[in-house]
DNA sequence: CTTGACCTGTGACCATACTCCATAGTTTAT
DNA sequence: ATAAACTATGGAGTATGGTCACAGGTCAAG
């Protein structure tokens, strides 16, 4: 697969692939004899999930950090107490966006029932900053 | 409360504030007679939904957005109808995060049975990228 | 009534994450 | 065999979200 393929795939952009290899996210791909980049399946697939990360509010490096830990290039405890703290970060903001989630809902339900005075978004909020 | 006060409460540098109010995430507040910007209470409260909403890798427009929803400056069925895309959103952002924090857990599992040679990171996202 | 901590606005600067451009070599379709 | 389409590198430019520096006004304590 040449890059213009695979950055159709993801639905990114070829610079943004070239972008992603100076970052270190994906590896140094293999090169025709002419240079030109050449990717193969796996290289999608880590791709996408650095899309998928990003938009999940993750920044490259924590995603670079994320795809480190498949890798054997960390040691074991390593590997394990990086993915514990990462779990935990991960715990809490799923709480945080529980939160809001249910603010919005309540939100829409309200706004539904034409009672249009009260802010559920801040009020809902008063006794809940950790 | 003055704007240091504020900064301190929410730990943010002044600078942030005075940018979040040209980027009207925050109103534009009192002054005393020599200029002084003055805060409330409910200032702080939402300044820390931001400070929090911006940890969960929501932009500053998404949340301006957000705080739109609160003052009846939108209408009822704009409201409604932002609030319940906005929830559909967050539900698949908690979906998604969900599966990251499962893949982690079992890392750390894997890793504490010394078995290091196969990468779930990669290997559980093959059939599940939307 | 001065000293020092705090406030003001404006504008320059920074990091992150792209995005585009110029120039040049490669491949492919006609 | 030649134009169109693709690829390469390097470097500049953009958007977002701050952060800092400067010059000057304000206020409370000694």
């Amino acid at each position: 697969m040449k890059i213009s393929e695979l950055a159709k795939h993801a639905q990114v952009k070829v610079d943004t692939i070239r972008y992603y290899e100076k970052r270190q996210l994906l590896p140094t791909p293999k090169r025709t004899h002419s240079g030109y980049r050449i990717y193969a399946n796996s290289d999608l697939k880590r791709l996408l999930f650095i899309v998928q990360a990003k938009g999940l509010g993750f920044t490259l490096e924590e995603i670079r950090q994320l795809l480190c830990l498949q890798s054997g290039k960390t040691d074991c405890v390593q590997v394990r107490n990086i993915a514990k703290r990462k779990s935990a970060e991960i715990a809490l903001r799923i709480e945080r966006l529980s939160q809001i989630k249910y603010i919005l809902d309540a939100l829409a339900d309200q706004c539904e029932q034409q009672e249009d005075d009260e802010c559920p978004i801040l009020k809902s909020l008063e006794n809940s900053n950790e």
